[in-house]
DNA sequence: TTGGAATGTCAACAAGACTGACATAAAATC
DNA sequence: GATTTTATGTCAGTCTTGTTGACATTCCAA
């Protein structure tokens, strides 16, 4: 599976391990950078990364359910339930009864949920702004496309759905 | 901050507060994508993300100090030196005291660890590789381009530091 | 109508982050 | 030489966020 050495297959005609080392690292050292703002104001709030995402999803899909949440976010629902109860306790999520299926919830931000969402995307589009500046619109055309090449298929089939905001 | 409605500022002149709201969904789900192989490998082992990170910076570093390796991973000794101690039990890394300065230990992947590294960086490069290949040449410029400037200054720096690998 | 499947909740536990306090050894400084 | 600073390691306790297991409710289909 590596390719080390000299000749190499022709896999790599563009790019030795070496190089996709470095972009890894690069991935690891911007993730950092990503979520550093939207952490900073989420400790004055005492929530963590698990109640960003979750208020995330929510806000651009409002009446979401539970199940479809937890496939998105990919963790268990007993650990998004507990997110999410202390986001109902708090007044920033409403959970409806669904009217089809009275097991379903759908979940919606209030309006304090709404402030905190703006909140915490305007910080992480500010620096995303920022670098996409700096970059180019060339740059971020390609930086896009490699995001969803690096996708899992289930995961990008979400990306995808979410594209476009629902009607 | 926010640069909603129409006018909007000459920041966004090429995007949309709807656009970058995608991008920042496409780093999470590609960051998904990014630890998922690693991830299943680790599990065979009983070891987590720490465990991976600790040892991909101290093979990029050979003989790195743990000081060092705290300022780049960005947690408390303590956390880090939980770590630590588990690889070193294992036969995964070696601590040796500094030459120059005692106080120093000096770490290194054994043969156990270069295995491992090997393990876990091979499935992620394979992964990255293919993703850089769908995408192409251009893409790939474009995408490090962004990483970097997502990047907090102190990281890139550690970034760039990296960037060649020592003599 | 009854049993299985889907949905969501509660309880208990584990990994891995954190802070704070403290110990040791070595280097640097006065 | 004595004192202070630096580098590292350790113990104890807490928090977030993941896990599994057990359980309640609701729906649907045999």
């Amino acid at each position: 599976m590596s390719e080390t050495g000299g000749a190499g297959g022709q896999a790599l005609l563009f790019l030795t391990d070496e190089q996709i080392r470095k972009g890894i690292e690069a991935v690891f050292f911007a993730y950092r950078g990503f979520t550093a703002d939207p952490d900073r104001i989420l400790d004055n709030y005492d929530y963590g990364r698990a109640h960003h995402r979750a208020i995330h999803f929510i806000n651009r899909s409002p009446g979401t359910t539970v199940n479809n949440l937890l496939s998105i976010l990919g963790v268990t629902k007993q650990s998004l339930n507990r997110v999410l109860r202390t986001l109902i306790e708090d007044g920033l999520v409403e959970s409806r009864v669904g009217r089809r299926d009275k097991r379903e919830r759908n979940l919606f931000l209030t309006e304090a949920g709404q402030r905190l969402e703006r909140e915490l995307s305007d910080a992480q589009r500010a620096r995303m702004r920022t670098a996409y500046r700096e970059a180019g619109p060339a740059a971020v055309q390609g930086f896009r496309e490699v995001l969803e090449a690096m996708m899992d298929p289930e995961l990008r089939r979400h990306f995808n759905r979410l594209k476009e905001p629902e009607p």
